[in-house]
DNA sequence: ACCAGTACCGACTAATTAGTCAGGTACTCA
DNA sequence: TGAGTACCTGACTAATTAGTCGGTACTGGT
């Protein structure tokens, strides 16, 4: 899998950084985790609508493997997992917190504006000069 | 491509920036041209050891038409280019600044230690009650 | 004349990531 | 005996993302 495979030589702290929460679901896993403390395995999947048992189950492994999450196994009958942050996870969390809200703006825009940058276009209308015939107008 | 694809509907902040920075040169080109204020294509390239022009164009398309990167191209004869940030990406660029320092935290760990997880279990040496001894062994 | 450099485009391929689905364990309850 | 529950595994496929390479239009230097 790719979490295993990279962790190579980083450019910057964001790369690390992005490597470990890079996925699909990840960070909302993060979050749920977060939210409710531990959260067993189907928790987490009624949680997060959508996700298949195999992301959802690969995605932890992956955590688990960078030291995000823990998983806690009781020996039940009815099997039982349980998984919760480690201080890493909490810690993650918390350096993602800022980028949440910066995400949660965003969606106030673009949920008011409906289409982020095109806006700038509307203004200035060219009707596009020498498609192709010219230097990068697009 | 996907930047254009998805935009749909996000589970929360996280997931909204995430779809933004997704992508393997966004945050260094983000980081790039932060540092640098404003960067042609070429210097961008030269900045981003690895980077193909293809996805280094694709990205700042995308970085565009999300309203973090502005374009502003000089009618002159050896083409010229200039990137620059938006506030927009500007203010993404700071949100991701804790990120950053977690991730170099991070490098600093497995670095040290070589492997991640190993650190949690030398805080807490507990003797991994369950563990390996159950139907989910691994 | 030819090569390097600028900022790209576009077809094609490779690699990575995600999804579907069948199954498996280990035990309980009816 | 057969169904049900919780937590998975693994094979196969689809979708997405990234990389390679050839081309454009133009100029300045050798």
């Amino acid at each position: 899998m790719a979490a295993s495979a990279r962790r190579g030589p980083y450019f910057c702290g964001i790369d690390a950084a992005m490597d470990v929460v890079a996925g699909k679901w990840k960070s909302l896993i993060l979050w749920e985790l977060h939210h409710y403390g531990t959260r067993r395995f189907a928790e987490l999947r009624r949680g997060l609508p959508g996700v298949s048992e195999k992301m959802l189950i690969q995605h932890l492994r992956e955590m688990e493997e960078d030291g995000l999450v823990h998983r806690e196994v009781y020996r039940e009958v009815p099997p039982k997992v349980e998984y919760s942050l480690t201080e890493h996870g909490v810690s993650l969390n918390a350096a993602l917190s800022p980028l949440g809200q910066w995400g949660a703006e965003r969606i106030r825009r673009i949920g008011a504006e409906k289409v982020p940058v095109t806006s700038a276009e509307a203004v200035q209308p060219e009707p596009t000069p020498a498609r192709s015939a010219n230097v990068y107008v697009r």
